[in-house]
DNA sequence: TTGCAATTACGAAAAGATTCGTATAAACTT
DNA sequence: AAGTTTATACGAATCTTTTCGTAATTGCAA
């Protein structure tokens, strides 16, 4: 049920069909270009490679190829942090948010959606 | 200031000085060893990159070198930390800490201390 | 149907990371 | 001092990711 981890170039796709839905080569490359220096061709191998690898489908339309995400975005999130909580905090989910936390980029209000969700979650399972 | 992101295994030997202290490349390598397949010289090798690159660094003593990480563990974690907000959470940290939370791995105790510290930030410098 | 524009397919080069074999150097033993 | 052991240095092979040029294909337009 694991899929391979994505690399940079591939989680900066996913994350445009995410955010875009179903999109061809030439949107997401278009999208890409915006923030870097990519060439068409390379933009569509990528593509390839990752519906090769299973995290994209796609669809013949006529001349060109629509694609999707074959995997969720909370999915791949899930996965990046436990890894990331794994090799950089030693497996302390706490320590991370913490991290997290302290990076203050957090605003008054978003700290007070957090720990009302950390009540939420004191009063569900967690005993 | 911005470091070279270590790559995994450079992150894996970074860990193992954060926590030994400095070391030789036999340590690090026996401690790698326990949980990988790697012969001595790749170990050395990479430590040698990562002195190269200003991850590490080394004094001579005697016919070895001693290791140490050049960059601070938080500076790391901060990197890190950053890179995965902005690449798979739209540069929200919060969107991060929910899923982290979510993630179920947090006792109780845990949850609380978070909460703390929440309220420590709210009633802090977070206006 | 021929030609043109857009798209895909393919192959291979370039760059980065990982791996290890072999050679060299240093310190200790006898 | 010669031999043994332990460590480093170096170079090269392999693997993965990223890149793009060129060729083939598709659909449309004239």
């Amino acid at each position: 049920m694991s899929f391979p981890k994505p690399t940079d170039s591939e989680l900066a796709i996913l994350q445009e069909l995410w955010q875009r839905g179903p999109s061809t080569v030439k949107v997401i490359h278009e999208a890409l270009s915006s923030s870097r220096d990519i060439g068409y061709t390379t933009a569509l191998k990528l593509m390839q490679i990752m519906h090769e690898k299973g995290l994209l489908t796609r669809e013949r339309e006529g001349k060109t190829h629509i694609y999707q995400p074959a995997v969720s975005q909370e999915k791949i999130q899930k996965q990046l942090l436990n890894k990331l909580v794994d090799t950089a905090f030693q497996g302390s989910a706490m320590k991370l948010i913490m991290q997290a936390l302290g990076n203050e980029k957090t605003s008054t209000d978003e700290l007070t959606q957090i720990k009302s969700f950390i009540e939420k979650l004191e009063g569900g399972q967690n005993e």
